[in-house]
DNA sequence: CCAAAAGTGTTCCGTCTACACCCATGG
DNA sequence: CCATGGGTGTAGACGGAACACTTTTGG
């Protein structure tokens, strides 16, 4: 049982946002250069000191949002770090999300006043601390769940081809897949809709756009892909 | 990116055990009666503050070691819990582990000295705080992994039956499983060892007990059952 | 001798996998 | 007219699910 608190000592608590994206057909972290010490000018996720007033969560959706200017966004915990030292200045422990976002939602402008960018998910530099660890965790977290959680569509644009999703589960499973054993697998799955729209960016001949639909999701929220 | 530590207020980090164990073919937990304000005399998981000398896990470590005397455990974390009012006292962030011992290992005295018992996971009463969420949270992790990782072994003890393994299997999936389809996947499965030992304390025919074969599990540590 | 738990195979069905060609169109 | 990406079906292998009876022995 938790004792009297008074005996106690508190520290630092932060949160870091592991922010993927989807973009020519690759996934995508955002990180940055840390413009502060320690570990000034190391490549670092974006992260912030939770408040007071604050929960966790709320701390985690604060610090995306004024990375990104994004509400709502698919986020979800990846843990809590805490090794002594895992933070070179102070005692700091902090707790990892992980967040969905579609780069196209995504304003240039803030990525270059927050001096972060996109980099391929598997081309990433050594990170500031325990960040690699983290974004490892995240990774395996998300090839854990990406086949009975909705999780790949937070990644693309509210209408999608099956070849994008399909390029999604490319790049987070980190392997090919039949195209037509996907197509397959997703005429059985009711929440993934064809519209009557066709999108002519990516080809010729022009591709069928999809949808997810949440309501018909949420009345029958089991899959497997 | 962290900002300059001055300028941000602490807060107390405590770790909270969710501790399993396996008696009588039911999947328990260890809780107790809070021994202190706020909430004294409800029921609770065990917890304690993390010290400033010390990571998170270490800190688990110690909180289940005061309370079991034992080491080594396996234990693994649940998640960072860090609503703004979660404790009624002051703030408080917590970070759970779910442990899974072997109920024989433990003393019963050191049960009593903390004043704790082993409920029925099905049995559960109204925890303390968030703590029902945090034990919700440390079962599905668990449902989830019990087929791709060796987490039943230790819930059992060195030498066991292939009964007592299913009887594992069923009360944490919360489902019967068919005998002789359970043992034909064991027998695929090259770090389940038959011994060739006997064991007759449950039936007079007697059964045959196996072993978790730790090295050839490292050798080759992907399955599924 | 009987109650109680241990142990053992086969068949069926559904699911996953591998695999190659035609279609539509813009340039 | 051709290069590019979109779209489609089938056969064979494999794995999971259902299912019932014999064995052993302590009391």
């Amino acid at each position: 049982m938790t004792g009297f608190y008074g005996e106690h000592s508190k520290v630092f608590v932060s949160v870091d946002c592991i922010v993927f994206g989807f973009d020519e057909n690759k996934l995508k972290l955002l990180i940055g250069r840390r413009q502060m010490d320690p570990g000034r000018g190391e490549w670092s996720l974006y992260g912030g000191f939770v408040k007071e007033d604050e929960s966790l969560v709320e701390a985690a959706n604060r610090v995306l949002f004024t990375l990104t200017g994004l509400n709502n966004i698919y986020m979800k915990q990846v843990g809590a770090f805490g090794a002594i030292d895992r933070d070179p200045g102070e005692r700091v422990i902090t707790v990892a999300y992980c967040a969905l976002i579609n780069v196209k939602d995504y304003d240039q402008h803030l990525c270059e006043e927050h001096g972060v960018e996109w980099v391929n998910i598997d081309e990433l530099p050594r990170l500031y601390s325990d960040h690699n660890e983290m974004v490892r965790k995240a990774v395996t977290l998300l090839r854990r769940r990406i086949n009975t959680e909705p999780l790949s569509f937070n990644l693309l644009p509210e209408l999608f081809t099956l070849t994008q999703l399909q390029h999604v589960y490319e790049a987070i499973l980190g392997e090919e897949i039949d195209k037509r054993n996907f197509r397959k697998r997703i005429k059985t799955i009711d929440f993934i809709e064809k519209t009557d729209q066709i999108d002519k960016m990516t080809s010729k001949r022009g591709a069928y756009l999809y949808r997810f639909n949440k309501d018909t999701f949420a009345s029958e929220p089991i899959f497997k892909l």
